[in-house]
DNA sequence: TTGTATGCGTTATCAG
DNA sequence: CTGATAACGCATACAA
C-alpha cells in the first residue's frame, strides 16, 4: 500500500540506476540492455511509478490528448448523436493512451475555446464536430497549425484538411428514389438544421431526386430544426394534418422519427398502410439492435444506415496517425450510407394514389 | 497574427519585469500594485499569452481538471443520460476554468482507469457514475485520498463520501401509489439494471408500495435491464400479451417507454385507456421540452421528473468546492423527484375490473 | 512593491 | 550501454 507518490528519481535509486536510464528502459530506448530494461520494468511495477503527465508533457511539448468541443445546441442541449461519437473515439484513445478533453462552447463561440486550449497545450489535436457550410473554425485551426480532423466537411471537395463523412447527398438520394419507386410522389424532408452541412448536403439530395422525376420541391412540407423528439412530432403533426398530405416522410434521425411515430399513432394512423416513413439512422446504440428491431429480426424503420459510432473511431485513428506525422497529407474518407429495408415503408395507399383530397381522407380516419 | 508561442519569460522581458511580478500580477496576488498589474494584463493580452497547462500544473501539483470514467453497458453501449449529465457539468467546469477529461472503462475495469489518471496527476478529483450497490470503487477511491463526488450513493445513509442522489425509492413508492388510487392493482416494473444501487432502490420502492396494499409483487412482471428502447419495447409486448397482463406499467427511463409506446400501438392499444404508463423522466434534453410535450403543453408521459443535467452541474460545483477545501466534509444532498401528471395514466379500465380474463380481452383487440 | 533563486518530474543532449 | 546535466515554463519561499 505504498500510497506515497514514487517519481523517477526515486525509482532510479531504489534501482541504483541513473534517472536517465530508468526513463530510456521505460520509453523503449533500443540502447538499454534487455535485463536492464526487465529489471527496471519490474520494479516500476512493484514500486507503482506512474510518470507524472504534466511532466512529461512539459519537457516533451506534447500532451497526448486530443480535444472536443461540442457545441450548446439551441436548445442548450449537447447532441445526443455525441455519446455514441464518444464511444467509438473513446475506445481508440484508450488503446493508444490518448486522454479524452471535453468543452462545451455555446454555438459561434467554439474558436475561443479551442484557442485556449491549445494555446495552453493541452491538446496535441482536436476534433470538429458539425461543420456548418461556411465554417469559421477550419480557417481558424489551420491558421493554428495543430492537427485536427472535421466529422464532416464545408465546401465542395475540401481538400485541405481532414475530414470523415458520409455522402449525405447520395443517401437521401437514394432513400427518395426508393420511395419514389414504391409510388410516392409528395414526400416530407424533416431535415436537421440546415446550417449544418450535412443537413444542407441531405436537402440537395432531396430536391435532386424529386427534380429528377419532375417533382417540385415544396417548402410546405420541408422542415430544418435540431434533431430531436418534439421536432419529429410536431412537424409530422403539421403536415399529416394540413391540406395536401405527404404520403411518404424522410427524416434526419432516429430521434425526431420517435416524434413521428408518436404523431402517426395520435392520429390514428399506421405505417407503412397510411404514410411510409424513412430514416436516417446513425445505429445509436441506446435504440439499437438494428434501431429498434422487431421480432422477427427485421429493423422497425426503413433506414438509411451510417454507424456514428465507427466514425468516431476512424476519425480517433486518422487524428492520432496526424499527430504522428507532422508532414503528412491531409486524408479524407466519404462513406456510404446502406439501405435497410424495414417495416415503416411501403407502396402508395390507393387512396393517395386515386383523388388529390387525399388530405381529407388522412384526417377523416382519426 | 503573432504565432510564436509566448511565455512568462518573454512577456516579462517585453514588460521589463521580473517573471514572479508578471505571475503575480496574472494570478491576482495583492501585493502588486494597481498600475503594474494593469500593464501585465493589457500586455499579456496583447501579446497573446496563455500560461502553459502543464507547467502550470508540475509548479502547483494541481491539474485543474477533473475526471469522468464512463463505464461501457452491456451493448458495448454508452449510456445516454450522460450527454445531459455532461451539459451540466461542462457548464460548470466552463466557469471555473477546469477541464473536463472522459475515459472509457469496461464495466469492472473502471479502478484501473482511475487509478491510472489519478496517479499520473492528470485530474484534481473524479466524479463516479451509475454506482452499484455495494461499489468497489468508492473504498478505492477513499483509499486514494482524492476528492471525488458519486453520483448517486450504495449502502444505506452512506456517510463517508459525498454524493448527490434522487430519493429513488420514494419516487417510485409515490408512483406506484399514484397509479394504485386510479384502481391499478397489477403493475408492471421494468426496470434499470438492479446490480445498479438507483434501481435497486427504486425496486425497493415499488415492492414496499404494493405490499402496503397487500399486493405480492409478481416477478413475471418485473424486468431489469439496460435502459433501452428495444429492452422496453421486449419487456411490454412480453407482458402485455402474456397471460395476466399488467394494467399499468412502471418505467425506469423515457428511453424504454419509447420501446414500450411502440409495443402498445404495435398490440393496438392505447394509453391510458387500455394501459397506463408512468416513467421515471431524467429530463434528457433531446426528449424535451417536458419529456415530449404535447400540443397543449402538457407532457405526454405522466412521470416521476428530476433533471439529471441539474445533478451534473451540482455535482460539478460540490467537486470544485471539495477540491478547494481539502479538509472538508463529506456533503450529500438527496433530491425528491416531482410527480407530473401527463397523458398516459388514467383510471384502471372497466374490463380490468371485472373478471380475471383480462389477458385475453387485451390480446383480442388486436 | 519588486526581484532572485529554486523546485516541480520528466525528456533530451552530450559525454563517457 | 550508462550517466551527468540542461532544458521545459511556471510558481513560490525568501530577500531586498
Amino acid at each position: 500500500m505504498s500510497r506515497e507518490t514514487v517519481n523517477l528519481r526515486k525509482l532510479a535509486e531504489a534501482l541504483g540506476l541513473s534517472q536517465t536510464t530508468v526513463s530510456r528502459a521505460l520509453n523503449g530506448f533500443p540502447e538499454v540492455s534487455e535485463v536492464t530494461r526487465a529489471r527496471v520494468i519490474e520494479a516500476a511495477r512493484r514500486l507503482n511509478y506512474r510518470p507524472s503527465a504534466s511532466a512529461a508533457s512539459l519537457a516533451t511539448g506534447k500532451a497526448r490528448a486530443i480535444g472536443h468541443v461540442v457545441t450548446f445546441g439551441d436548445h442548450m442541449m449537447v447532441n445526443p448523436h455525441f455519446t455514441d461519437f464518444l464511444a467509438g473515439a473513446g475506445e481508440v484513445y484508450a488503446r493508444f493512451g490518448y486522454e479524452m478533453l471535453l468543452r462545451l462552447a455555446p454555438a459561434g463561440g467554439e474558436e475561443d475555446v479551442y484557442r485556449d486550449m491549445i494555446s495552453r497545450g493541452r491538446v496535441d489535436g482536436v476534433v470538429v464536430h458539425g461543420p456548418l457550410t461556411d465554417d469559421p473554425r477550419i480557417p481558424f485551426l489551420r491558421s493554428l497549425g495543430i492537427p485536427f480532423v472535421v466529422h464532416g466537411r464545408c465546401g465542395e471537395d475540401p481538400a485541405g484538411y481532414s475530414w470523415i463523412d458520409v455522402n449525405n447527398r447520395r443517401a437521401f438520394m437514394r432513400a427518395c428514389d426508393f420511395l419514389m419507386d414504391l409510388g410516392h410522389r409528395r414526400i416530407a424532408l424533416i431535415n436537421g438544421i440546415e446550417r449544418m452541412n450535412f443537413a444542407d448536403r441531405r436537402r440537395q439530395g432531396y430536391e435532386a431526386a424529386l427534380m429528377a422525376r419532375g417533382i417540385r420541391p415544396d417548402p410546405a412540407i420541408m422542415f430544418s430544426e435540431d434533431m430531436v423528439e418534439p421536432y419529429g412530432y410536431r412537424a409530422a403533426m403539421e403536415v399529416l394534418t394540413g391540406r395536401d398530405p405527404p404520403s411518404a416522410l424522410l427524416v434526419s434521425s432516429v430521434l425526431p422519427a420517435i416524434g413521428v411515430m408518436r404523431a402517426v399513432a395520435e392520429l390514428g394512423l399506421r405505417a407503412p398502410a397510411d404514410v411510409s416513413i424513412l430514416v436516417f439512422d446513425d445505429c445509436l446504440s441506446f435504440l439499437q439492435p438494428g434501431s429498434a428491431a422487431t421480432p422477427r429480426g427485421i429493423p422497425f424503420f426503413t433506414a438509411m444506415r451510417s454507424s456514428i459510432r465507427l466514425a468516431g473511431r476512424r476519425i480517433a485513428e486518422l487524428l492520432i496517425e496526424q499527430i504522428g506525422t507532422p508532414g503528412g497529407e491531409p486524408k479524407h474518407e466519404l462513406w456510404e450510407a446502406e439501405l435497410v429495408v424495414g417495416h415503416t415503408t411501403g407502396p402508395l395507399p390507393v387512396t393517395e394514389a386515386v383523388g388529390s383530397v387525399s388530405g381529407q381522407s388522412l384526417k377523416s380516419r382519426r
